[in-house]
DNA sequence: CAGGAATCGATATGATATAATCGATAAAAA
DNA sequence: TTTTTATCGATTATATCATATCGATTCCTG
């Protein structure tokens, strides 16, 4: 296991890893090769060994790496044994959406409350209190919270920003999508589902132009 | 404006030029610079500029390029002017709040219809039918989709994805944190929260380790 | 206990994406 | 009209990521 600076690269697939290796059955044989880890994934077995290589130090001529070790080793290096607490704003269908899914669990995220500017009603579905954006950054401060997660209109993403920033926010993830400028110790993680449908729209168009020229 | 085979990555930038273009107000100048349009999205000034050359044609020396035409050559490259039917199975949180959300029209995306194993409703809130999960190559088939949006628990996605793919489908969005085994001439797009999350993730523990040291 | 097979880790090569440079061009200013 | 300046587009260089290759290691088989 090296200690230097990881690609990000590296860090998006080390999820897919974790969570293929969780998935496997506990009968399963304990150990697993970094061949049959690519071609279950549909990758390339030397990318899966230098991206293990980067968190854990326990691979075996012929035999692999041990599946348990792994997994921990995974999850220590992405961080899911502690948890850490977030924010989300704005409680629409999406805020909602994200609010409600348990899955957050695992990845050691922990999201306390929901803001809004025009709060429908005090409690979400599981019970976390959604508060009026006014209180934001009181709120982060209090509350030491580090990540906020911004699920507003592109038009107010910027203002939310700041405040979260504000309140003593390092990390925003952002569903919004527009930029936001930030400090340059902020990191903005922008998730913009327009960038997957552009990637799909032009696969499709380019099928059907192929189709007809065939036909 | 060339025409040979773009890459993912400037895919996935084009629909960010194309939002902010729009998003400028109707009295701003007809006409915008590289410059300009990197600064605001705080990229590089080469990048924007051999990216738009992409799509476009029309970059004119100390004017730059003219917003309206920009404007049309990225929605026309994205096919956003000709809509692509759509298909969405599972109907849960994240299901209901993608049919929900207006915006995907201006994405040229119609989802014609909700597939669930289990629908608790014959209609979503926006009065799309919702229909049972074995009607759905049929379905796929009849109405001649060619995109399906994949929103089950990864359990189910490959089996989701041999139906849509028996219907003729050619493109797929999951958002299942799963790797699905397709024909080579189907595309996949894969939105997994769960990378975005891992980059969030370390970059706090480094934050942290970082204070701590100083401290 | 020797030989073969599978796998790892490291190094080298190749591909791709990003950034830097420079001449060309057109508008504005002198 | 000439000069200056902002900008584009093409070319080149650099950085980054992915893939191929090879020796070393360890288990399994005979």
């Amino acid at each position: 296991m090296e200690n230097k600076k990881i690609s990000k690269f590296v860090l998006k697939r080390l999820p897919g890893y974790l969570s293929y290796l969780k998935s496997l059955p506990e009968d399963a044989p304990a150990h697993i090769s970094a061949t049959t880890l690519a071609n279950a994934l549909g990758m390339g077995q030397v990318q899966v060994r230098k991206d293990l290589a980067m968190v854990s130090d326990g691979g075996r001529p012929k035999i692999g790496y041990l599946r348990e070790t792994l997994i921990e080793d995974i999850e220590q290096f992405l961080g899911y044994d502690n948890t850490t607490d977030a924010v989300l704003i704005g409680a629409g269908k999406l805020g909602q959406a994200l609010m409600g899914y348990k899955g957050f669990d695992e990845y050691g995220l922990n999201i306390l409350a929901a803001f809004d500017a025009n709060p429908k009603m005090e409690k979400t579905d599981e019970g976390k209190p959604i508060y009026h954006v006014s209180r934001l950054a009181e709120f982060c401060r209090e509350n030491k919270v580090l990540m906020g997660i911004i699920t507003v209109p592109a038009e107010h993403a910027q203002s939310v920003a700041d405040q979260l920033i504000a309140g003593g926010i390092k990390a925003i993830w952002t569903f919004a999508p527009t930029h936001l400028e930030v400090p340059e110790n902020i990191l903005v993680q922008y998730e913009n589902m327009a960038t997957s449908l552009a990637v799909l729209s032009v696969h499709l168009q380019a099928q059907i132009k192929e189709e007809k020229g065939e036909a």
